[in-house]
Formats: structure tokens, C-alpha cells, sequence
DNA sequence: ATGACGATTTACT
DNA sequence: GTAAATCGTCATA
């Protein structure tokens, strides 16, 4: 493959394959590689290993509960593929893949991702601010928020088109057995009723880089 | 116009 | 373990 047809990205998932329910893509995200190829041609990239589904309408603790379409979410409501980046905290971004279909808001929030490509642009970014010490590689993309950081992503990345975009996308990966992946609730889910505990957080097992082990 | 809050992270006791 | 950081967004008025 040519240095061109690689930044590119040569092998990318397909917009039928995210055309499925948010739960389903959790699991299937599992393994796939993220990659942000930046304004200067460096290539970005990590091995989803942490991910959880937000379904939609019915789902208390998604954005998009009971139809709530607001300028912050609209992305949500796009085609699968769509990239769905929101500012939280005053501070953070965090990243998610749209699913389903146009026009049904569901999404999947990738939590945390094994870094393989970039690492020391990705250190840079994440010691922007002044730390004690250098982050591990470990430290780099275990949450959604730094791993936002690491790969570059903000509101700039907002609405874009992972299946077609240059910047950001999704290609094909490793494949984990079921036997190496867990299930458990969602990571900071406030007072959702029932929503709160479900099971729709998918992370690898054992593995160091997933922001919070799985039960 | 105002106020409460957040799909988090970091530093500190 | 607890608390601070830090501000866009949205609901209420």
C-alpha cells in the first residue's frame, strides 16, 4: 500500500456494517482501529478496546432521551458513520460513532483505546498542561476524554463522516473472543432509573489501556 | 437573564 | 477517598 492509499486509510469499515443498533456495535467496535490523521499528514491511531451503547429515544441516559434534538446533539440524528463529538465538564470532549439509522438517535461512546500509532504525538498533547511525570502509555487513551485529547479530536471533528472523511476514521483490526470481552454498566451514569445499572458497557478484559476494569 | 449540571480528569488529603 | 477545575448547554423565567 502507498504512504497516500495508508493515510487514507486502506481498509475501512463500511457504512452498513455501523448501520446497526448501538449495543451490537459496542461489541463489534471491539478490536477496530481508530485512527485522526492530522492537518500535517501524521497518522494517529489505537485499538478500541472500551465502549458503550447508547441507544436512543428510550434511553434516560442518552443525550437524545425522549427525542431531544438540540444544536449540542443533532449529530446524533445523522447517518450511521457520523462522528458525534460533545464538550462536557467545562473541559472535555469525548468522542462517539452514530449508528442505526438517519433520523434515530443512537450512538456509541468510545471509552478507551490501545494506543499503536503516534504515541509520542499523543504524550505531547496529553502533557500539554504541566504533570509530575511522563504519562505511561497506559495513561494516554484509557478514558474518553483522554483519548479525545491524545488523537486531537474536538469540535472541529463534530458531524464529520468517518466512512468517507480524510481526518478521522474507522478501519479493520484485531478480532477479541468473546471469552476476552466483559459486559457491566456504563461509566457515570448519574440517576437514570433502570438505565443506570444495564449492561452496555463492552471492554476488553485484563487489558491495561480500558479506563475501568470490567466486572 | 439566570442557574444547575455534566457519558471526566486530576490533584490533593 | 474527596474536591476542584471550568464552561457550554439547556431548561426555566
Amino acid at each position: 500500500m502507498t504512504t497516500d492509499a495508508r493515510a487514507r486509510g486502506g481498509d475501512r469499515w463500511a457504512r452498513r456494517a455501523l448501520a446497526t443498533d448501538a449495543g451490537t456495535l459496542a461489541r463489534r467496535l471491539l478490536g477496530a482501529r481508530l485512527v485522526r490523521v492530522l492537518d500535517d499528514g501524521t497518522r494517529l491511531a489505537g485499538i478500541i478496546v472500551e465502549a458503550e451503547a447508547y441507544l436512543g429515544v428510550e434511553d434516560r441516559a442518552s443525550h437524545a432521551f425522549a427525542g431531544r434534538r438540540t444544536p449540542r446533539n443533532e449529530a446524533m440524528y445523522g447517518p450511521p458513520g457520523t462522528a458525534y463529538v460533545y464538550f462536557t465538564y467545562g473541559i472535555h470532549w469525548c468522542f462517539n460513532v452514530v449508528c442505526g439509522r438517519a433520523g434515530v438517535p443512537a450512538a456509541v461512546l468510545v471509552r478507551a483505546l490501545e494506543p499503536t500509532e503516534g504515541l509520542d504525538a499523543m504524550r505531547t498533547r496529553r502533557e500539554a498542561k504541566p504533570r509530575k511525570s511522563m504519562l505511561r502509555d497506559t495513561d494516554l487513551c484509557s478514558g474518553p476524554a483522554r483519548l479525545c485529547q491524545a488523537m486531537g479530536i474536538d469540535r472541529a471533528l463534530n458531524g464529520v463522516d468517518l466512512v468517507e472523511g480524510p481526518r478521522l476514521f474507522i478501519e479493520r483490526g484485531t478480532r477479541f473472543d468473546d471469552a476476552d470481552v466483559g459486559v457491566g454498566p456504563r461509566v457515570g451514569i448519574g440517576s437514570a432509573g433502570a438505565w443506570t445499572k444495564a449492561p452496555l458497557r463492552w471492554a476488553v478484559r485484563r487489558n491495561p489501556h480500558v479506563s475501568v476494569a470490567i466486572g
